[in-house]
DNA sequence: ATGAAAGCGCTAACAA
DNA sequence: TTGTTAGCGCTTTCAT
């Protein structure tokens, strides 16, 4: 029984076994039948390759292959119940397909994105899903240039299918179940429904803001410009403007529609100076789902994005190599407030 | 100007630039000071390569090296406030070293965590943190015979240093916090403090299992069996759990100690069929942090593991090169209930 | 049914 | 200061 110094290589198992490299690649790789191996020896082989602990380098046969065995997964945040759903369905799709997960988080950072997909594109990613970048174009620029193919998630890119949250359906829903949640007593501009968050470039915000706009016109007759307050995802910003906002109609709105879940941080934050019922009174939507939110001490209404589905439906899109810019809109589930049993909770503690 | 077929290589830059690819290789992978190549082509060889869109092929050069520029951290999930900070942590603590953060999730599944170590192996991982599995010695073992060095986080192995919580100051002092915000009118077993979660066999658990026992030994005079309620860390068995105790001792407690975020996932989901005066009669605590659980109808008294300390010592540990199995413990904040806004806001949205 | 040999892209001796 | 060469571990024709 010879030596071997460290990890076992196919050369290792080659002589351990007495058949070539090629042989045992061929078994090892699962490859043999179509090679023709006799079952004899592909379980020989099969044998001292469990007994050394062989494990292929995938380095090696990604190198020789011209590709990883690697799909990756950009996101801004992993703190962020949207987005750590994501990242649990990722997993799934991808260990099915045999592929190994990478999810990186670039904090909407254009330079942090850029550098982290030059990087997965180093490790010869062979493809990559794309969610929630500040510049998708330049993104896309990277990934088309590697030739990796990709997806853009949640929100569109320029250059390749994009699956998407059905942004209008979603908010048109979330706006009339806030607008029917309304209490009485409101006077002035507070009798009025504000939206806060969101970048008015963006695909979804854009989408999200039309239907507000258009059910709120609907329902009220009208709506002005400074009902919209598109003022970035960032949490401390949001705090800043919905501060001002009260300050300028003296009081909270009697409908906020809170456009995702960092926003929604924000806003809480500045709710905590406020007392419960100042708030209870206000009708609170919010474009996104957590659980914790839902059992808060006024209702919110919520959107949940069925992320499953949407990376379910990115993951097919890659199989199938389609690579024209398509659109496709997810139909988002609008979640009641207090109504977190309503849904399966997890069973992973 | 010779046409080049798909992605540029060092043999590309070499002909394009007239050097060789070993001089190539230096000036593109930073080495080219200690082989005293000059400014002059070391400038001309930057320059073509950027102009061509090189990338540096990191199988082959992983292949080459022994190793792949690649740190892996296991979570039991990502969907979960303290992982999620933890992931941050850990990309933010990679990329200031050069590595590729690689995040993946195990769901507290044994076959799960061996088969994605495996993986993790096969791609060369350089080095591994493990943060919450369930059988932390099949892990390490796999880590050792692959000669990956890897640290624990959150919950100890036993062949490797580990840095976890001090979780038994941690939860002596919320259990403190919870015994003396307890109110009065309590009578018969409901006046007796209960703490539900966690797995008596872990180290986590069992340091705040006992933390508890002491203090509410010290405080009460006596404490129970019964008392301790160790069902796991799943949402739905822990639902399952306090559902029963509510109906064997005729309601909430006077004070509830909640083992980690997912299993309050599990009891505020049974909350919410109770009344909220209910609620708010019990002091509740929670061993882990999420902003939202802040915001609650009720008091929550919490404790914020400092992941981002903890994940910055793992990585001191992996530098070191230490490999006795040390137990690092990292001390816990208590947070007051509704003092979400103490403490910054993450900017990113 | 199996082996020999070339080569994926890169790096590190060793030469010059 | 730079070039030549060998080889990391694997896969894949092509030969037999």
């Amino acid at each position: 029984m010879s030596e071997i110094r460290g990890k076992p290589t196919i050369k290792d198992i080659a002589r351990l076994s007495g058949a070539s490299p090629s042989t045992v690649s061929a078994v090892l790789s699962g490859t043999w039948q179509a090679r023709r191996i006799s079952e004899a020896t592909a379980e020989r082989i099969q044998e001292i390759a469990g007994s050394q602990g062989y494990s292929t380098n995938m380095q090696a046969r990604g190198l020789r292959r011209g590709r990883s065995g690697m799909v990756g997964l950009i996101l801004p945040t992993h703190d962020n119940r949207f987005f750590a759903e994501m990242s649990q369905s990722f997993e799934v799709e991808a260990r099915q397909r045999g592929l190994c997960p990478v999810v990186v988080s670039t904090r909407r950072d254009p330079n942090e994105e850029i550098r982290t997909v030059g990087t997965l594109i180093s490790y010869s990613i062979e493809s990559l899903v794309i969610a929630g970048v500040s510049d998708p174009t330049a993104v896309g620029d990277l990934c088309r240039l590697a030739g990796v193919r990709h997806v853009y998630l949640d929100l569109p890119g320029p250059d390749a299918p994009s699956v998407v949250s059905d942004n209008y359906a979603g908010s048109a829903s979330l706006t009339r179940a806030i607008l029917f949640s309304r209490q009485g007593h409101f006077e002035g501009l507070r009798a009025r429904p504000y939206l806060i968050g969101g970048v008015v470039g963006d695909h979804a915000s854009a989408r999200r803001i039309r239907a507000f706009r258009d059910v709120v016109t609907e329902v009220c007759g009208a709506i002005d410009d400074d009902q919209v307050i598109a003022c970035g995802y960032a949490p401390l910003q949001a705090r800043a403007e919905i501060d001002r906002l009260v300050r300028r109609i003296g009081g909270l709105p009697s409908a906020l529609f809170v456009n995702s879940l960092t926003v929604f941080e924000g806003v809480i934050t500045y709710f905590q100076t406020l007392t419960a019922e100042d708030i209870q009174r206000a009708a609170i939507g919010c474009y996104d789902y957590d659980p914790f939110v839902s059992a808060l001490q006024f209702a919110v209404h919520m959107v949940r994005q069925n992320s499953a589905e949407m990376v379910a439906r990115a993951f097919e899109l890659i199989d199938s190599g389609v690579d024209r810019p398509d659109l496709i809109e997810i139909e988002p589930d609008l979640i009641a407030p207090r109504s977190i049993y309503d849904r399966p909770l997890s069973d992973v503690g």
